[in-house]
DNA sequence: TTGGAATATCGGAAAAAGTCGATATATCTT
DNA sequence: AAGATATATCGACTTTTTCCGATATTCCAA
C-alpha cells in the first residue's frame, strides 16, 4: 500500500465524494435498485456517472484510480461493473494516520 | 479545515517523509541542538532541506504549504524559521478519515 | 552600515493530473 | 448476426504540481 498514491487518490473532490456516496447508496442514489444497484456489489458506473455530472470517462477513470489503490472493490456482472467501497483498506488508512 | 487541500499536502513523498523526520527530531537530524533545533519549537529550514537533498526554495515551499494547511507550525526566532508538528490537525485528520 | 547567513518569493521548464470526445470492447437481447 | 447498452481505453488539450535557479527580504554581527 503506497502512502502517497493513497493520498493522491484521495485528493480530488470528485473522488472523495464517491467514496462518501458509496458509503450509503440507498440515501445517494435515488433509483438504487436491483437492475444496477442493490444486493451488496455496490453501484454501477452509470449511477456514479450521473449524480457527478462528469463525463461517463472521467468517472471511469476515477472509479478505476480508487480501485488501483485499494479503496473500492470492483466486480463485473454482465454489462455492468460494480464499485463498493473496501472498509478494509479504509480502516488501514486510520491506522495509517497514526503512524505519520 | 478543507479535506482535499489537506489530502494534496500529503501526497508528497519529501512532504510526508518532513512530517515524520518531525515526530522525533533529536533521532531525524544528527546535530539537532539550540543553535537551529532543540527546544521544542521545531527545527529549522536549513536541516530540513540538506536532509532532504532538494533545494533550499523547493523545502522552503513545502514548508509553507504544510503550515498552510495547518499539518505544521511555524516560528521564526532572529534569523531562523523553526517548523513543528501541530499535533492537534494530524489528530483531526485521524478522526477525518473516519467520516470519510 | 555593510556584509553575511537564513529564509521567502518569483519566474519558468518539465511532468503529472483533470477532463473531455471519440472509439473500442464486452455483454445482452432479439 | 445485429443492434443496443454499459464500461473501458485512447488521444488531445488545459490546468496543476514539481522542482529549480535567481533574486528579494530579514536579521545578525562586526
Amino acid at each position: 500500500m503506497d502512502q502517497v498514491e493513497l493520498f493522491k487518490a484521495l485528493a480530488n473532490k470528485t473522488r472523495l465524494q464517491i467514496l462518501t456516496w458509496l458509503k450509503s447508496p440507498e440515501e445517494h442514489f435515488p433509483d438504487y435498485e436491483p437492475a444496477c444497484g442493490s444486493t451488496d456489489v455496490g453501484v454501477c458506473v452509470g449511477y456514479i456517472q450521473k449524480k457527478s455530472g462528469l463525463t461517463q470517462s472521467t468517472i471511469s477513470e476515477y472509479l478505476s484510480t480508487l480501485h488501483r489503490v485499494g479503496l473500492v472493490s470492483a466486480t463485473r456482472v454482465g454489462q455492468w461493473t460494480y464499485y463498493k467501497r473496501n472498509e478494509e483498506t479504509i480502516a488501514t488508512l486510520g491506522s495509517l494516520i497514526d503512524t505519520l
